[in-house]
DNA sequence: CGTATTTGACCGGCGC
DNA sequence: GCGCCGGTCAAATACG
């Protein structure tokens, strides 16, 4: 929008201060004669109704429309922001025309008055424009993980059609008497892609690990030969924590807790309780090799609306997962080719994401342990961040997906808040704030997802890192167990009605 | 007393 | 077939 309409838009604001109303009209109709070459008001009246086809003209919303109607205190909300640009001028009109039947006491007290008022309406704004922000970014989630179901939908029908076609092609190649034989067998197959499918789609199935896929679905799908290894995808955040527990602004009810083989520190299960059929679930547990560091691992997609506290954490891992999923990159091919990603992507950096290729799952862990300034100082070699627990040896996981220095420095401002380095976790101990120490964790951590969700350099470094992948490998597979990203469970039961918010 | 947590039992996958 | 392991369940317990 040009600096005319800034200004022709902004004129309304004059009208808090009653006393200047008629010169404000009187300034905002020479503007409007004067500086308003884009637009074209009817030539009708050239009083009321030019007011109308200014407002009109100017491509002004509704809420601009109620602005003309009067010029009372809801105007006052309505103004566009972009105009206080021109405060100042339009201030300077104000005062001048004050100016010359008040004293400059008034004026200054006029003054002061509009712009309190007009701080008042920016902050009103902001408030909004941020409401709005979250609203966009809700349905932005919700749209991706929408997508991205379609396509695996998609993708899943293509491969039952396949499969039936290639059954077809069987039958009608064999004679006769082989005939009834194949078709029952053709039949077996079908039914068994639609049993394991309409599982997939119900709401009984586990949004989590399903550790109890069917035998005979992974030994007989020719096209899904790595099913099992390709339940689900996982987002894993690497950040020191002396809590027992991140905050990421959502409701945990713990389920269960399990030694896990090779670590001394046991594993905590939660699931997400802000929903009754809420199917996320995360693990919880300390990092073998320096257990200041605690590793949670987020499954599954929420089912419900979210605190603005817990979107950071929600967007990054379902957005993470979302482009794991996406790109159906097959367990075998990652083992084959572990650093094939790492190759295409830039070699000089340390992990910020990383995308572990070994089995059983894909998982993508955001590595928050280090500060900036090591990841640049160590950028020589690709520092390999300790898998989570389970994820095999370094061999096994591949540090694939990085964000690319130069990001990094862009961002390094923000990382060094999100960055919790030894010095300031040492000192925040010292503190014995143990509070405060997490609540900074949990602003560190949303402006870290925010900053990475917002870096395309970061989005693009996944998508480059997934594509390798699919192109280096040399068989596409699709997993149609992706279609359980975000499908509800039932397994929750009723009994888990209630939940205690955990946030420290 | 209601709710959350703990913890042993159970289940399924997987390797040998 | 057996044992190991990860994950989940649910009764027992703790807690406010």
């Amino acid at each position: 929008m040009g600096k005319d309409g800034w200004r022709l838009t902004f004129e309304p604001v004059k009208l808090l201060s009653p006393r200047l109303n008629s010169s404000v009209k009187a300034t905002m109709y020479s503007s409007d004669t004067a500086a308003s070459p884009s637009s074209s008001p009817k030539p009708e009246d050239k009083n009321s109704h030019r007011e109308v086809d200014f407002f009109s003209t100017c491509k002004l919303d509704d809420d601009h429309v109620v602005v003309k109607k009067e010029n009372s205190h809801d105007n006052e909300l309505d103004v566009n922001t972009g105009l206080h640009l021109l405060t100042t001028n339009s201030d300077q009109s104000s005062v001048d025309d004050g100016g010359s039947s008040t004293s400059q006491e008034k004026q200054a007290k006029d003054k002061l008055t509009i712009l309190k008022a007009e701080l008042e309406k920016m902050n009103t704004e902001n408030q909004r424009l941020r409401g709005m922000l979250t609203h966009v970014s809700n349905n932005y989630t919700a749209l991706q993980i929408h997508i991205s179901n379609e396509i695996h939908k998609q993708q899943n029908q293509i491969v039952e059609q396949n499969s039936r076609q290639l059954n077809e092609l069987v039958r009608n190649s064999n004679d006769s008497s082989s005939e009834e034989r194949t078709q029952s067998g053709s039949i077996k197959l079908g039914d068994k892609i639609g049993k394991r499918n309409g599982r997939e789609n119900t709401p009984d199935s586990d949004g989590w690990v399903s550790n109890k896929v069917s035998r005979l679905d992974t030994s007989k799908n020719i096209n899904q030969p790595n099913e099992s290894a390709m339940r689900k995808a996982r987002v894993s955040v690497r950040a020191r924590s002396e809590a027992p527990m991140i905050t990421d602004g959502c409701q945990w009810r713990k389920y269960g807790q399990k030694m896990a083989k090779g670590n001394p520190c046991p594993r905590a299960y939660y699931r997400c309780t802000m929903a009754v059929g809420c199917s996320v679930r995360k693990q919880v547990q300390r990092c073998v090799d320096d257990q200041t560091i605690l590793i949670t691992t987020y499954e599954g997609t929420h089912s419900h609306p979210l605190p603005p506290a817990a979107m950071a954490m929600a967007s990054t891992t379902s957005a993470a997962a979302s482009m794991l999923l996406s790109g159906s990159m097959s367990s075998a091919d990652a083992m084959m080719n572990p650093n094939i990603l790492a190759r295409s992507i830039l070699h000089n950096t340390s992990s910020i994401a990383t995308i572990s290729s070994s089995a059983p799952f894909p998982t993508i862990t955001l590595d928050l342990t280090h500060n900036p300034n090591q990841i640049q100082r160590n950028n020589k070699s690709t520092q390999f961040q300790a898998p989570h627990q389970g994820q095999l040896s370094s061999q096994n996981f591949a540090p694939i997906a990085t964000m690319p220095l130069q990001s990094i420095s862009t961002n390094q401002s923000k990382f060094s808040d999100l960055q919790l380095s030894h010095d300031i976790e040492s000192s925040q101990l010292l503190a014995h704030n143990k509070g405060q120490q997490q609540t900074s964790f949990a602003d560190s951590l949303s402006a870290a997802t925010a900053v990475i969700t917002a870096d395309p350099n970061f989005t693009a470094a996944l998508a480059a890192a997934i594509t390798s992948i699919m192109s280096g490998g040399n068989t596409t597979t699709y997993n149609d167990s992706h279609t359980s990203t975000t499908t509800n469970t039932n397994l929750i039961s009723n009994n888990h009605k209630t939940s205690n918010f955990q946030g420290n």
